[in-house]
DNA sequence: GATGCGATTCAC
DNA sequence: TGAATCGCATCA
């Protein structure tokens, strides 16, 4: 998902942060613990968006993945903003572009993503004409060279705290955090 | 029922 | 460095 483009209702950017969390074997998965979690994983196909509220205060934002190799959650930590750029300075309340999706708590309140959010799907509208969202490649131009992605540990977690699942866009700077050195 | 704990952000 | 603030799991 890196290098891709988010879209959500006339907002959106380059998805240059990302964390992988697994179904099984993950101490720090939601699954790990939460039975609405697991059932989640079970009754829903990819792609069906899992949000919930961080803190008691900030909304996060994940995508259900499954493949052969396994199922889990895709957590959207930063975007490097390019659309509806004056909506998001407004629902932000920042003037940096850099303030205004570096990181999962920052984004969501950009693109105004909350529980109802919650069982959409980001490949399928859920309606005609409302909840327009999804992913997809801008054409490879000069202008975006191929993409680099490099991993590091997650953050802000205490479990399985290791596991080097974040993954970011190289060298961009609307990360949350810079990749760390080593 | 009460308690404890977060995949965070921002101001001090 | 700490407060804000709430859903969920665990325990009494």
């Amino acid at each position: 998902m890196i290098g891709t483009t988010l879209l959500w209702n006339g907002c959106g950017g380059v998805i240059v942060e990302t964390e992988a969390y697994a179904q099984f074997g993950d101490e720090a998965c939601h699954t790990f613990v939460r039975t609405q979690a697991r059932a989640f994983v079970i009754d829903q196909p990819a792609g069906t968006i899992y949000t919930y509220l961080n803190y008691g205060v900030h909304w996060l934002f994940n995508v259900l993945t499954k493949s052969d190799a396994g199922n889990g959650f895709v957590l959207i930590r930063a975007l490097q903003p390019t659309i509806g750029t004056d909506t998001m300075y407004q629902r932000r309340g920042r003037d940096r572009m850099k303030d205004l999706c570096s990181g999962p708590g920052k984004l969501t309140q950009a693109l105004a993503i909350g529980p109802e959010s919650h069982g959409t799907s980001i490949t399928r509208r859920t309606r005609p004409g409302e909840n327009v969202c999804g992913i997809y490649h801008e054409k490879r131009s000069s202008q975006n060279p191929p993409i680099k992605v490099v991993a590091d540990k997650r953050i802000g977690i205490t479990k399985a705290a290791d596991y080097p699942w974040r993954f970011l866009l190289a060298d961009n700077k609307f990360v949350s955090k810079p990749l760390s050195k080593g």
